[in-house]
DNA sequence: AAGTGGTCCAACCGCGATCGA
DNA sequence: CTCGATCGCGGTTGGACCACT
């Protein structure tokens, strides 16, 4: 299996890369050329999206439909968003991932401007990693506590901590780079996408919201399921407040926060630096550190 | 400078669902 | 109803890039 079973790889000598042709349809796979995405988007600002197979031989791509449509929507499509997934957009992820699991078009919904594929890469590289380092499955309780009672509740920290400072301003992390030429773009672009995960995550029962808002279902209210391992979390969040989301029960978090000041030393605080790198990966290192302790605390 | 290993992401695949003739 | 075409989803992978040795 895999991606090279039914293509044939050969170097395009005046091309100077690669260029990967089907034996059978002569049709390219791989990389898409600066050429080829020319033609995908005059084509479909003329024509408009859907029936990929007919729109690839018209505009004149030797390409399946499918991977015209990947492109498009993955990559071309004028409101994608790429980059680096904010504090709200992490939060959200988590927060969805718990609902829905692996529904990564369901989760990417959500998430104005960003692609299943590119939850699911963050997903993968991120979140997985993280479990992996901590040698517990990622659908195991204890790294679901990890996340519930750690790493979730520091993300609405952080996100606070942002939102009240305007000199920090932007929650994207501090390690974010862009480059001179994507910030007045990826600024204005913020604002904006921020402002409608914010509503989609009120929506979702974690901040409020205004009247109005409508979900990707196009109903007025999302459905909440009761069974929701979350749903508990947020019946107590008053408008504006997002302070007890993650505190359904005081004396569970509060024993968690318990361990993790015997392992630690100290309780975590959005205003250590070690929270507030902006960089998950500390977080991640000194769990890594405490590996051996988390493996013998087991649940609690 | 070269080699190595890890990370990230674009793009692929298989498969089930849906559409429409 | 049937069946081929198309769509959409979730899982997987190749390779570019980067940090480290």
């Amino acid at each position: 299996m895999g991606m090279g079973d039914r293509r044939s790889l050969r170097i395009n000598k005046n091309m100077g890369d690669f260029e990967n042709v089907d034996d059978d349809m002569d049709l390219r796979r791989g990389p898409w050329t600066v050429d080829e995405d020319f033609k995908l988007m005059s084509y479909i600002s003329t024509h408009g999206e859907g029936r990929w197979n007919s729109l690839a031989r018209c505009a004149g791509l030797k390409r399946t439909g499918k991977s015209c449509r990947l492109r498009w929507l993955n990559y071309l499509r004028p409101d994608v968003r790429r980059g680096n997934i904010t504090l709200e957009e992490q939060l959200l992820i988590l927060e969805l991932h718990f609902r829905w699991g692996n529904r990564w078009s369901k989760i990417a919904q959500y998430l104005p401007g960003r692609t299943d594929n590119e939850i699911k890469n963050y997903w993968r590289t991120r979140v997985q990693k993280h479990a992996k380092q901590l040698r517990c499955d990622v659908n195991s309780k204890q790294f679901k506590d990890t996340m519930r009672y750690l790493w979730m509740p520091r993300l609405v920290e952080r996100i606070q901590a942002a939102s009240a400072s305007p000199s920090t301003g932007s929650v994207a992390p501090s390690s974010c780079v862009t480059t001179p030429s994507d910030q007045f773009a990826m600024t204005s672009y913020d604002q904006g996408v921020n402002n409608t995960t914010s509503m989609a995550m009120d929506h979702l029962g974690l901040v409020n919201i205004p009247s109005g808002y409508v979900t990707p279902e196009n109903s007025s209210v999302v459905a909440v399921s009761p069974a929701s391992d979350l749903t508990e979390y947020h019946v107590g969040s008053e408008v504006g407040k997002i302070e007890n989301c993650y505190n359904p029960d005081q004396n569970l978090e509060q024993s968690y926060l318990n361990w993790f000041e015997n392992i630690n030393g100290s309780v975590p605080s959005y205003s250590d630096s070690f929270w507030n790198t902006g960089s998950d990966e500390d977080f991640w290192l000194l769990e890594q550190q405490q590996q051996q302790q988390l493996l013998s605390y087991g649940s609690f």
